[in-house]
RNA sequence: CGGGGUGUGGCUCAGCUUGGUAGAGCGCUCGGUUCGGGACCGAGAGGUCGGCGGUUCAAAUCCGCCCACCCCGACCA
């Protein structure tokens, strides 16, 4: 491709609003283009990326046997009302009506229309087991579109999905994905985990996410480089603190503190209603507090209040109350709690409620300090101890430093972006949907499904997000837009021009992926544009050209040598890895 | 959906507080000089200041409503 008719805009200043460094350099060295609130453009470079992506992946699913196809986007309503996620899922689904006034849905996912193929078209165990696929755009109204190419409202993914005769069966798809994922991703150049999932919505019971480390990333997840323990926070096992409570370490101090914890007393604390303001106030650390939350459960017409405690310097995994409460939550207003504890938030505390309480685990141990049901007040002393009615559970996010709840090794943190997932779905989807085949004694069966996911614009971003430097992006070999970016440095003079041209129809003709930078510019912006479109070779037709040599540049390591032109063959294989 | 912010040439932004002739840098066009790390000189083109309404002799600027986009939160196969 010459860049002289390529439409690669690439631009000096980053674009008004990005924050993701990926982002940022995406728009910056042409790739994409923002239409509308998560909605993308690819522009031709883009475009190559994300092909030589989906052909990796084509290439690891065809691999373990899975077949591909394509199914629609537009979807009738009929096939989602019998799921029943017409209902159970909000504003994320796009919908509209067809000129008949028939209601039609916009595909966020297909297992939908995968069980309506599987229940019309397979009817026997013989038939199994199946494993079909199809890379195809997905539509979901997201509530909040945000950091580029991560997390958009359009979207393509490969999606793939197993059909089994039984759970025992369906560990094996499960397991050659697992298998074909790990390929997929060393193979983009992305350094992926999985780890323990949530299934949301859905439904299942076994899930894994794949997670790309990335400071753009919107997960965290802890993870313990000793056993290989991982999980995203909101799930992982927060076990117990090692140091111990507060009120233990100070009482060992001996006496002399200027707040004495195990001591049950109320305190004066004006207009201090958070936990740093309280920390402020009274110079104890954040681990010293007891902090109480009133939720609405909203498992009734009505909701009802429940009061969470936590220690002040933990934060809740909303996903963990979810599981304890066995229901859907919010916060409750401020009119809520002070109907439920006769006192606006800022100042609740367990001592006393009439509430039900759910405490987390840390709590069972120690005095601290919790807000005095009075305004302007907090009170000191205060343990489990006094709440007979507390139930205890898990409740907070794990973090770094926390013990590996399997081995007990420091977990480590990280900030990542999700690249994929993998559920066991069973049967969620097969029962209600009418999928199911007779097995070997004539019984009829709901088939045993499994539903496999892989964003290929996140695994993009995420191998910017990993591999790139101040000049630009340094794309690993296998998705660059090109793998060699040959540079012509004086397009007026002659021998430059006419070494650069054929080296371009050479290095083409070998089968490389070559963009030959022809335009008629100063050297400097043909060398900014290559360092940030980012292919892990350039070559530079300049001055050495009269003696039949060029230079080579490694984008990765920045290094440049000089490469007679018939040597040039061999040292670019070197260079992309290709021996 | 709640909170905050922004909207001015293609891009990034200034001007708005205190109403009075619409600006800069980059990009673009033409001519010339340059030519190995986003060159220089000269001459140009390009804007209903997000939209609608209001106040005023006069609105980019003040007021109201709406729209779009961004950020935080809620939400998230």
């Amino acid at each position: 491709m010459r860049a002289s008719q390529l439409l690669l805009p690439t631009v000096k200043e980053d674009p008004a609003g990005a924050e993701a460094i990926s982002h940022k350099l995406m728009v910056r060295a042409g790739l994409v283009r923002q239409l509308a609130a998560g909605i993308y453009v690819y522009l031709p470079a883009g475009w190559r990326v994300m092909q030589k992506i989906a052909a990796i992946i084509r290439g690891e699913m065809d691999g373990i046997g899975c077949q591909e196809m394509l199914m629609p986007v537009i979807n009738p309503a009929e096939i989602w009302q019998q799921s029943g996620r017409w209902d159970a899922i909000g504003g994320e689904l796009f919908r509209f009506k067809d000129r008949k006034g028939a209601d039609m849905a916009l595909a966020m996912t297909h297992e939908e229309v995968i069980t309506w193929l599987a229940a019309r078209e397979v009817h026997s165990y013989k038939q199994l087991p199946q494993l079909w696929y199809h890379i195809q755009t997905k539509e979901r109204d997201e509530a909040r579109p945000k950091s580029g190419v991560l997390r958009t409202r359009e979207f393509i993914m490969k999606d793939s999905y197993s059909l089994d005769v039984s759970y025992e069966a369906l560990q094996e798809s499960y397991a050659k994905h697992i298998a074909a994922y790990d390929r997929i991703y060393a193979r983009c150049g992305v350094e992926a985990m999985m780890v323990e999932g949530d299934s949301g919505m859905m439904g299942g019971s076994v899930s894994h996410e794949y997670m790309a480390y990335a400071d753009a990333g919107e997960d965290e997840i802890v993870f313990c480089r000793a056993c290989g323990y991982a999980a995203n926070v909101e799930m992982a096992v927060a076990g117990a603190d090692r140091e111990p409570p507060q009120s233990e370490s100070q009482a060992a101090a001996g006496a002399g503190a200027a707040v004495d914890l195990t001591v049950d007393e109320v305190r004066s604390t004006p207009g201090a209603k958070t936990i740093d303001q309280v920390v402020e106030f009274l110079g104890l650390p954040a681990r010293a507090f007891m902090k109480a939350l009133v939720v609405t459960v909203e498992d009734g017409a009505e909701g009802r209040q429940v009061m969470v405690l936590l220690r002040g310097d933990h934060e809740l995994s909303e996903l963990k109350l979810r599981k304890a409460l066995g229901a859907e939550f919010r916060l409750a207003t401020a009119d809520e709690v002070l109907a439920a504890q006769g006192i606006a938030p800022g100042y609740v505390g367990p001592e006393p409620t009439t509430l039900p309480v759910y405490a987390d685990e840390v709590l069972r141990r120690g005095h601290y300090v919790a807000g005095a049901n009075k305004a302007d007040h907090h009170r000191t002393g205060v343990s489990l101890a006094m709440v007979p009615q507390a139930t205890f559970c898990d409740l907070r996010k794990a973090r770094a430093g926390d013990p590996c709840p399997q081995c007990a090794a420091d977990l480590d943190g990280a900030r990542v972006i999700e690249v994929g997932n993998i559920f066991q779905l069973g049967t969620k989807y097969s029962e209600p949907m009418g999928a199911t085949f007779l097995d070997v004694d004539g019984k009829e069966q709901p088939i045993v499904m499994g539903s496999y996911g892989i964003g290929l614009a996140r695994i993009a971003a995420a191998a910017i997000e990993q591999h790139h430097d101040g000049n630009g992006i340094v794309w690993p070999p296998s998705i660059a837009p090109f793998e060699a970016h040959l540079v012509l440095v004086r397009a007026s003079d002659e021998v430059q021009a006419a070494l650069a041209e054929q080296l371009y129809a050479e290095l083409a003709a070998a089968g490389l992926d070559v963009l030959f930078d022809d335009r008629d510019m100063s050297p400097g912006i043909k060398f900014k544009d290559a360092d940030l479109l980012g292919c892990p070779a350039q070559i530079v037709v300049g001055k050495r050209a009269p003696e039949g040599v060029v230079e080579l540049k490694d984008r990765a390591s920045g290094e440049r040598r000089d490469v007679p032109v018939a040597e040039l063959a061999l040292a670019l294989g070197e260079l992309l890895g290709r021996g």
